[in-house]
DNA sequence: TCTGGGGTCCTAGGACCC
DNA sequence: TCTGGGGTCCTAGGACCC
């Protein structure tokens, strides 16, 4: 039988998320902006009307933002988290197998479901806008890539009601259909493989559909391979229904503004360390390579400058205190006076699960469990009281580099004093 | 003045070993 | 002067994703 592999995905998703709550919103042009609010990185499709493109720094648009009246959105991800938490879970309920692939999409197997899975799709589609606000569209095919590329479909209006099922087309209708979309669009051709593929001959998803896979994988590499048998139909990409444990965490931010001294960047590092140590925590695991890195902004005619260093732990961790020592001692090897920071952050990696380290042969800790409990008891509190009640000295309190947000929307779904009250 | 953050996988090439 | 061949492990960097 047929796979039957579903790819259901937000429309403009930061966008839509401000908009359930601000319906003023609705019908103007909307863009969301990244931390320090510097690039565009979701747009409302009247934004992209008007041409506003993924990424595209703020500054450079606030020309046009004026003249078109554009609104301009700090990303609130307290808020995007909460609702999307919101939407996986009523998937969730559509199909045993579910892989939540991004903050706005999910993957969903409805093989050998019964009924009709346009049917099924429209369901989805209905319950998640009249119970979230917001809206979807549902691409299904017999692979992931195919999926996703009926979802691409759906969007782009080549199927009617925003779901699109590559699995009810006959073979000439999709072949059309192919031959209208650019490789770039499909899942796995970047940036840099659309001009090589174009130098072959391959221009439309079809060309590359008629390719050989034995050839491609000469030509460039597996994951090619797999991508040309994709989009023929034949399912390579599993599911990954549980998420596997992360093997390298990163925590890193743009300052607020240009940082010069070493004190600032000290707060800052501490704070980063903690947060990846948090999430280390969080999955369960230790890591064994902390890194550390500085440096000025690529941008511009000032000095630059680019430190890290990483350092193998003596041993796995997942203490914070330990890791900001650490970071700490990193930070004095790389730092350099006179130089205008932009950005400082740290990587976990060497990633392993706790228990099996420094267990003895009884199966308890050695003596330094107090690490562990104090992290247990720091965690307790933070979850209870809020991030950071308790904390390393060296992250301070003033935190003067930290990012601008300029026109934050107010946390709706997280914060009692915030909810939005209807009358 | 102002340019995001967080991930994964694959490959090539060097180091090292026998 | 002449200087093999094959295997593994590790890392940096490139490509992609959202």
């Amino acid at each position: 039988m047929n796979r039957a592999i579903a790819l259901i995905d937000v429309n403009n998703f930061y966008a839509s998320c401000e908009r359930v709550f601000n319906p003023k919103l609705n019908g103007q042009p909307v863009v969301v902006l990244s931390n320090n609010d510097g690039c565009a990185i979701a747009r409302s499709a009247e934004a992209k009307a008007l041409g506003i493109k993924m990424g595209e720094p703020w500054f450079k648009l606030k020309d046009i933002a004026r003249q078109h009246g554009i609104i301009a959105m700090s990303s609130n991800y307290a808020l995007y988290a909460d609702m999307s938490n919101r939407v996986m879970a009523i998937l969730s309920k559509f199909s045993p197998d579910q892989e939540v692939y991004s903050i706005d999409e999910s993957f969903l197997d409805l093989t050998g479901m019964p009924g009709r899975h346009l049917d099924i799709a429209q369901e989805m589609r209905g319950r998640i806008r009249q119970e979230t606000g917001l809206p979807v569209c549902v691409g299904i095919g017999p692979s992931k890539t195919l999926a996703k590329l009926a979802n691409h479909a759906a969007k782009k209006g080549y199927a009617p009601d925003g779901v699109c099922d590559f699995n009810g087309f006959n073979e000439r209708d999709l072949e059309t259909l192919l031959a209208g979309i650019e490789i770039g669009e499909v899942w796995g051709i970047g940036r840099r493989l659309v001009p090589r593929l174009n130098g072959l001959g391959i221009k439309s998803v079809l060309d590359l559909k008629r390719a050989d896979p034995e050839h491609m994988r000469q030509q460039f590499s597996v994951v090619m391979e797999k991508t040309v048998r994709e989009l023929r139909g034949q399912a390579c990409i599993e599911l990954k229904e549980v998420a596997p444990p992360k093997k390298q965490i990163i925590s890193s931010r743009s300052f607020g503004f240009p940082v010069t001294d070493l004190d600032s960047l000290s707060e800052a590092v501490s704070l980063y360390v903690s947060r990846a140590a948090e999430k280390l925590r969080r999955q369960e695991s230790y890591a064994a390579l902390l890194h550390v890195f500085i440096h000025t902004s690529p941008f511009g005619d000032g000095p630059k400058y680019s430190g890290s260093l990483s350092v193998k732990l003596p041993a796995p961790t997942d203490d914070s205190l330990q890791l900001v020592r650490v970071a700490m001692w990193i930070l004095r090897q790389i730092y350099r006076p006179g130089f205008r920071y932009q950005k400082a952050g740290v990587m976990l990696s060497e990633i392993t699960p706790a228990g099996g380290q420094q267990t003895d042969m009884f199966g308890f800790r050695p003596a330094d469990d107090r690490s562990a409990r104090r992290m247990v008891a720091m965690d307790a509190i933070n979850g209870r009281w809020g991030k950071q009640t308790i904390r390393a000295a060296s992250q301070g309190y003033k935190a003067p580099w930290a990012m601008r947000q300029g026109n934050l929307s107010p946390s709706y779904t997280t914060r009692w004093d915030e909810v939005l009250l209807v009358d």
